[in-house]
DNA sequence: CGCCATATTGAAACTAGTCAACCGGAGTGG
DNA sequence: CCACTCCGGTTGACTAGTTTCAATATGGCG
């Protein structure tokens, strides 16, 4: 599993960035704690007063239906905060994405550490807005629309109202294409995307087919045309 | 249109409860601002300073694609806050479910009031779990489960993880009925939901053909066997 | 009384889900 | 070294659930 450069998630719209690598600011403090990709961080229902940070890696928070249906809930990168409900119980599980650091603060941390609060506060904030994008998906777009979507967050910078547009070059239409690394299963996708493995498989497919987007490993996709694909998004 | 008791919503498993009348705790301070129900108080887009929290009544927060699809992101009640994107820019609109009254805020003073800041934080919390919840009815709930989610998220103190379960009492699986308000019309429960006006139409119709609750309005409810009720939801 | 909104119901079309077969690469063991 | 297996992914055929389109109620209000 090739780990992305970026992975431009939190609202989508405003097109911010999350990354897995560790950023070069100094990350929180707190207590660093490692885990392997895809292991358990939290479980839906533990009692724990741990707040997360996460310092590098990614993170999926997701949580379960007594049949064992699946909804992931939001993929987070570096600098995302879970383990944030409001008491002690985790409303949500979170596994991780990729091998992952994590800075591990107490509940009571944060009422005492006003910096945190603020830091926590301000990421809030953007993943609130993240979270609504993706209702927005879950709820009102097509199969099609919601792979689309899923893909463009994965381009840095674009797609978003500061979408940076095509390169402007000498000829023009050109130069605006872009590789991704998925970093996800097509069981992750579909989880995350309210959709079958099979239909994230055949939408895939199509896109494939049309010309949309070009892979040979199943988890690097080429893109030819950023804005070609946006449009396929339905948010534009 | 009636206004219901109390509607609760934010995270449902935590069975929190969300009312429209105005609290017996004095609010918040800020500006009082009124609109009448149906209003606009903002649109996606708006650059806007303002931080709202509702100090009576109950407002809808959603997002539109271009083609005119809508998506409601939240239903809000008293003390829930809105308008606090990560930037100046609202990535979402709000419009008044019912007459309401709202406490506003500029964002500057958020940064000066800790007490504010601390109120908001606490309760950007508890409306982001209720935000991993309705993800998880938008990608993997059937409509019939999302109805019955939505009208047991009404029923004030019951369905959470925290739910009192049916009244005690002398004849034993009896007096577990409720009754609620709707305060949506079937359009907007339809845009909650992530359905048609007409599968949310034909959800609440075998509902009740089934017997499962009952209603002469068609904006209250009667429900029968709360308990029952809720084994529809696919939570429990 | 009658109009306009909203809601309900029916029938047909379509999207995504289900079930099942197959492919292909990675790892295992004879 | 190669067959075998396992697992994730792809594809096909069929089904189910939801949407779409259209017609028909119902209710509030002038």
């Amino acid at each position: 599993m090739t780990a992305p450069q970026t992975f431009s998630n939190a609202k989508f719209d405003a097109g911010w960035s999350l990354r897995f690598e560790a950023g070069a600011a100094a990350p929180a403090g707190g207590r660093i704690v490692s885990h392997r990709a895809r292991a358990m961080i939290v479980d839906e229902g533990d009692t724990s007063n741990a707040v997360y940070e996460i310092v590098e890696g990614g993170v999926m928070v997701f949580k379960l239906l007594p049949d064992g249906r699946r909804q992931i809930i939001e993929v987070l990168g570096v600098g995302d905060v879970f383990g944030l409900a409001s008491t002690a119980v985790s409303d949500v599980s979170a596994e991780a994405l990729t091998p992952v650091r994590l800075a591990m603060f107490d509940r009571r941390a944060v009422d005492l550490d006003a910096a945190l609060r603020d830091r926590l506060f301000q990421r809030l904030r953007a993943q609130m807005c993240a979270l609504h994008d993706h209702a927005l998906l879950l709820g009102r777009k097509s199969a099609r629309e919601r792979v689309a979507t899923f893909i463009m967050r994965l381009v840095a910078g674009r797609g978003g109202v500061d979408c940076s547009g095509p390169r402007r070059t000498n000829q023009p239409g050109r130069d605006d294409r872009a590789r991704v690394g998925l970093a996800m299963t097509r069981q992750e996708i579909a989880d995350y995307l309210g959709l079958t493995i099979e239909t994230v498989s055949r939408a895939f497919s199509a896109l494939r087919r049309d010309g949309t987007i070009a892979y040979d490993r199943q988890d690097e996709v080429q893109i030819g045309n950023v804005c070609g694909l946006c449009r396929l998004t339905g948010s534009h």
